[in-house]
This record gives C-alpha cells, sequence and structure tokens, in this order.
DNA sequence: GCGTCTACCTAAATCCTGTAGGCAAATCGA
DNA sequence: TCGATTTGCCTACAGGATTTAGGTAGACGC
C-alpha cells in the first residue's frame, strides 16, 4: 500500500485547481479523493471536513490575490495605481474564476479578520492616498472600488457582458476613467 | 390521502421564501418536500429537477426585481431616476437576499433572453437617457452601473461593510452621487 | 528489531437527487 | 351517476456526498 503523500497544503492546492477547471461549487472531497485516487475517509486525517478545505481555498485565493495586487501597485501612483489595482484584481478573476469565487466565500469573523482581506483593505486606502480624501469619504470610495470591482468582475464572470459586440475591455477602460474622473472631483483642496 | 395541491408555482414560491430564510443554496427538493409535508418523489411529478426548481424562482426573482424598479422609476428623470433605481435594487437584495442571489443564478442564453433580465437593460437604458450619452458610451455605462449595483449589494450582504462604524447607508448616497457626477461629465454637449 | 505514530483503509449512517412503478383521488364522458 | 382515464402522491430503490468509528500496515524513533 504505497502512500499518496496528502497534506492540508496539497488538497488545498488540488482543491484550488479543480475550481479553476469546474467552479467551486464543485469542489468536493470526493473529487478531490478521486483525483489522488484514495478513498474520501482518508481525506479526514488533513482536513477537519468539506468547510475547511473550502475556508482554505479561500484564504489561498485571498492571499494570491492580494500578492499580485501588491507586486501590479508597487511604484505606483494616483489614476495609475487604481489602474493597476483595478487591471491586477479583473486579471486574477479571468485567470482563476474559480479561485477568485472561492475568495468570496463567506469566511466567519475571526478568520476574516486573520485572512488577506485585509491586506486588501489596506492597498485600497493606499490607492485612495493619491487622492487626497478626507474620512470618512475615503471609506465610502473604499467601499465603491470594492462594489465595482467585484460587481464587474462577477458580471463579467456569468457572461452578462457577451451579448453585445461592444467589448469588455473597452467598458472597463471606461469604467475606471470614470472612477478617476469620480474622485478627483472629491479631494480636498 | 388528502392532496397536497402542490404545483410549480407553489414550489417555486416556498423555494423563494426557504431561499430567502435559509440561503439560496439550502434550497433543495428534500427542504422543500419538508414543509409540504410530502415526500420528495412527489416533487418531480411537478419539477424536472432541483435546476429547474433553481431556474424557476432565478426567473421569479428576475420579474419581481423587474416589477419594483420599474414602478419606482416611474415618472423620474435624471438623477433621481438614477437613484429611484438603485434603491429599488438594493432594497429588494435586502428585504429578499436569497431571492437576490437567485437572480444571479447562471441561466442558460435561451432562458436568460426570455427572462426579466432583458426588462432590467432596458430600464437601465433608459435612466441613461437623462444624461444623454451616445454609443458606445451607453454600454459602458450600463455596464458600469449593472457593476456597482451588484457589487455593493453583494459585498454588503456577505458583511463585508458591517466593520467599520461608517453607516453603509452613507457611503451608498456618495457613491450614487459620484455615479451620477461621472455619468453627467460623460454627457455630450 | 520493537514500539509507536500516522496515513490510509473498510464499513456504515445520514442526507440529497433521481427513476420506476403502484394506488387512489379527481375528473370527464356517456 | 357510473366507468374510464388522468394525475397526484406514494413506496422502493439506486447512486453519490458527507462524516464517524475503528482497523491495518508503512514510516520512524530508540
Amino acid at each position: 500500500m504505497v502512500r499518496a503523500g496528502l497534506s492540508p497544503e496539497r488538497l488545498t492546492l488540488a482543491g484550488a485547481e479543480l475550481a479553476d477547471e469546474a467552479g467551486f461549487d464543485q469542489v468536493t472531497l470526493s473529487a478531490l479523493a478521486r483525483r489522488f485516487d484514495v478513498k474520501v475517509a482518508s481525506l479526514y486525517s488533513h482536513l477537519k471536513n468539506s468547510q475547511e478545505l473550502k475556508t482554505r481555498i479561500a484564504l489561498l485565493a485571498l492571499e494570491e490575490l492580494a500578492d499580485q495586487v501588491a507586486h501590479a501597485v508597487a511604484g505606483r501612483a494616483g489614476k495609475d495605481a487604481l489602474m493597476a489595482f483595478a487591471n491586477a484584481y479583473r486579471d486574477y478573476a479571468r485567470a482563476h474564476p474559480g479561485r477568485y469565487e472561492a475568495a468570496r466565500f463567506r469566511l466567519d469573523p475571526r478568520t476574516a479578520a486573520a485572512s488577506a482581506g485585509v491586506r486588501h483593505a489596506q492597498m485600497t486606502r493606499a490607492i485612495l492616498r493619491g487622492y487626497n480624501l478626507t474620512e470618512p469619504d475615503q471609506t465610502h470610495a473604499v467601499r465603491m472600488l470594492g462594489s465595482v470591482f467585484h460587481g464587474y468582475a462577477n458580471l463579467e464572470a456569468a457572461g452578462g457582458f457577451s451579448h453585445t459586440d461592444v467589448a469588455s475591455q473597452e467598458s472597463w477602460v471606461w469604467t475606471l476613467d470614470s472612477l478617476d474622473a469620480a474622485l478627483r472631483n472629491r479631494a480636498t483642496p
């Protein structure tokens, strides 16, 4: 009986790949067991339950996304930083739809507070420094940007933008231009 | 043996209520059968499978949402119409979280084309008439507005805006003000 | 080499989906 | 009103996912 060499990390990674290939809701312990050619019960030595698997995939996705955004934004400011941030976000959602979906998985508050989600909020605020907003406007802006990025990625993933011949890329740039203008408008002199 | 008086319509409505109470992913034929005190297999006389149930709930939600938006927007124009539209959208998402989630359920293209989703798109374009946008700007704007509304409702439902003491309502108004300004900025003279 | 730990196993309970076939209530035609 | 047909709900069953309990054999420390 050769051992498969499972671990929470390998299972999480395989789960993330499975999510990208088949959708986050197709990520089951059974599917994962098949992928490793192992019996389902064996996975319970490494993961408490399927909830933990999903949580781990979500945390992985948040981490990866935060890394990519951080890398994209580094050394940029103002509109340049805004565009880099938004593009990193959208690119990740397009390249890793399952992981992106996982990143939206509802975490319990304690887990969320310890996740890379915190870095996302910090980076968003960092972007906004270039726009000279005072509180509470900065908080409002964080929420607005989060909504647009998330909403756009979501609708695009759902195929909502594929029924006209206007390219999604153009709408995206147009949207970011509009947001930039709106934020500059809000700047305190 | 008293008959329960099931029908696709009653099942759909009960499913929608169940979604609001417990979440769309908790909507199962089993749960529905329990609610009607009926055996699961009996439901298959009225619904092809659980996919059809979910699709019907999604269509119901789209219909209801379109009705509410249409009612809210009637007789308004410009920013007034934009606010009414956006508020109707958000209010529905808050009052009926499960149905709202259902409205985002991925429909196959044929079903989607015959759904109230079409009315949503039309109404969004109607709102934008007040901003005097030419194509393709109008399409871009439709996408931007859809993203913001959807993204905001989604993040709010996920509890993403409950960690600071800045009221979500204020951010919402601020966001709508910003969008209005951005759209006015885009108007062709 | 021996004992312990642990990775993976079998077995089984529970729950959800879906199919096949049966009985009785509702309905309709004469 | 009575008989035939339709149909609403049933039992039975099969398949797949989750999860727990308990067993066996490989890996590893001494």
